[in-house]
RNA sequence: CGGGACGUGGCGCAGCCUGGUAGCGCACAUGCUUGGGGUGCAUGGGGUCGGCGGUUCGAAUCCGCCCGUCCCGACCA
């Protein structure tokens, strides 16, 4: 537990011994396959919660799906299916016994889920059908980095059914902004928006929204998409309803996904030298209650510091008392900072006899001392303030790393010395969207949803033409 | 999947070139000591060197194949 890499010496090694000090994860004997270590899924369960908030709010419940599905049902989708199947995992014996039919194990569900729509929707009175479910995944992936990239992960998927174009598209939109709102407010990571080009869209979907967010190493990383499907599934698996006509019509389709990647970016965004910075709201441990062990402490000072964890346990928040004493408290500092916990209260022989503690903020390291009988008031306070900070902190990075290129020269240039976002006029061609990913290991990330925002009279930066859209380029995970 | 590096107690490494059955630091255990930023000392336990095969009297060391990990690309949430 010693020794983190700076950052900005190698962040990849950075980033994996990051992962592995903090008990984040752990890889496995299988190849891309990590555990969730417990302090790693506590972040999950946070992020989680968090979602599965919003999406109940919004109107959606949760359900169950199989694991796995008929070979046949991937194939009803012809873009589904060339998209997916360099990285299905497939059943082919059950028992002893072959199957007739192999199963892929899911790497998405539209095909299960959308055989089961079409069983259960007859009529417009059925519609929206708005229905999510949480669930791991596999995926065959060549490249593999905890979070980032694992053969199995964990997400929510969500599967909606609508009567028409305009109120799937407005679904789609929704979605969208709760992805933004729970980047923006619980994982205090500022987002761009917008719409994927055509060859970033998802295999089958008809437009793929995504919300990007910017690694302090100048990548990107998508933190999740959002799929408009229209009809395609529908008419692939025959999911039809009677309108209001009277006239039988195909169900229109969103899917949306955000999974434990997002931990990969919490790490990857706000992260030190010293190790992880976990906001408030999301942090396993808020609050880590350091005894200064000396002398006669576990009779002083012990007590004491036992008296205001559970003070601000009963105050809702998520508090460790560490009070083993094989460590030091100097190595406990380390490994709390290490392990991401925004504050950490002190409580030595000093402070007890002035009834007060010390409280350190782990975005800062800023020291301040606190009465006893204030900690209810001022940690949850702090707490706020922490998370504004990392996310103000976050904001100023993202912001200060989106850049104009007028021209391809100076599109270049950004990316060789500067990385980041790169602003630039496209002029909707996927020659030049290749041209540029080939030359530039950039892609468009997203392009603004809306009008004022991507509209642009710029020629575009690869062949001069007409620029249709301001797009943000990055290289990206 | 292409290029590169690597695989030796839990972790990080040395030893390999010039074959003779392993060593260091950290971690771990015990005791004392210390304690407001990774305390110090002592004692102790733990590996047969990624796997398989070959060469050899003898292989961590040489050769071949395989597996895995990391980095850089192509593919992807």
């Amino acid at each position: 537990m010693k020794e983190l890499t700076p950052k900005s010496e190698d962040f990849s090694k950075w980033y994996v011994e990051v992962v592995q000090k903090a008990e984040l994860a752990d890889y496995t004997p299988m190849k891309g396959m990590m555990v969730i270590r417990p302090h790693g899924y506590a972040v999950w369960e946070n992020v989680r919660n968090a979602l599965d908030r919003r999406i109940k709010a919004a109107g959606h419940v949760n359900a169950y799906f199989p694991l796995f599905i008929p070979e046949s049902f991937l194939q009803k989708e012809a873009e589904h299916v060339q998209g997916f199947s360099p990285e299905v995992a497939w059943v082919t014996v059950g028992g002893k016994e072959e199957l007739e039919e192999r199963l892929a194990v899911r790497p998405t569900s539209e095909a299960i889920i959308g055989h089961m729509y079409a069983k259960w929707i007859k009529s417009w009175r059925d519609l929206p059908v708005l229905i999510n479910q949480w669930a791991n995944i596999v995926r065959w992936e060549k490249v593999t980095r905890p979070f980032l990239r694992t053969t199995e992960f964990l997400w929510q998927e969500g599967h909606t059914c609508h009567e028409t174009a305009e109120e799937c598209e407005a679904e789609t939109l929704r979605i969208l902004d709760l992805y933004r709102d729970v980047c923006e407010a619980e994982l205090a990571v500022p987002v761009l928006t917008g719409r994927k080009s055509l060859s970033e869209k998802f295999a089958g979907a008809s437009m793929t929204y995504a919300v990007e967010a910017l690694m302090s190493d100048g990548k990107a990383l998508q933190m999740a998409t959002s799929h408009n499907l229209g009809q395609h599934f529908s008419k692939a698996f025959d999911i039809r309803f009677e309108d209001r006509n009277q006239t039988l019509q195909y169900v229109w389709q969103t899917s949306w996904g955000m999974t434990t990647r997002t931990i990969g970016a919490l790490i990857m965004v706000h992260g030190d030298d010293s190790g992880l910075r976990f906001p408030p709201r999301v942090a396993p441990v808020q609050v880590v209650v350091v005894p200064i062990s000396i002398g006669n402490w576990k009779e002083t000072v012990l007590p004491a510091a036992r008296a205001a964890a559970e003070s601000l346990r009963a105050a809702g928040l998520r508090v460790d008392l560490d009070a083993r004493e094989e460590a030091t408290p100097g190595w406990k500092f380390s490994e709390h900072e290490m392990r991401g916990v925004p504050l950490r209260l002190e409580i030595g022989p000093r402070d007890v006899k002035a009834g007060q503690a010390v409280l350190v903020r782990r975005d800062t390291g800023a020291k301040e001392t606190a009465r006893l009988a204030d900690l209810g008031a001022r940690v949850p306070a702090l707490l706020d303030e922490i998370q504004a900070g990392l996310m103000a902190q976050a904001k100023a990075f993202l912001e200060a790393n989106i850049r104009d290129a007028a021209d391809y020269a100076e599109f270049k240039a950004i990316l060789e010395t500067k990385r980041g976002f790169v602003r630039a006029a496209w002029c909707g061609g996927e020659a030049c969207e290749a041209r540029i990913k080939a030359e530039t290991m950039a892609t468009i990330r997203v392009i603004p949803t809306e009008e004022a925002a991507s509209k642009t009279d710029r020629p575009c930066v690869s062949c001069g033409g007409a620029g249709q859209a301001l797009a943000y380029f990055a290289r990206a995970y």
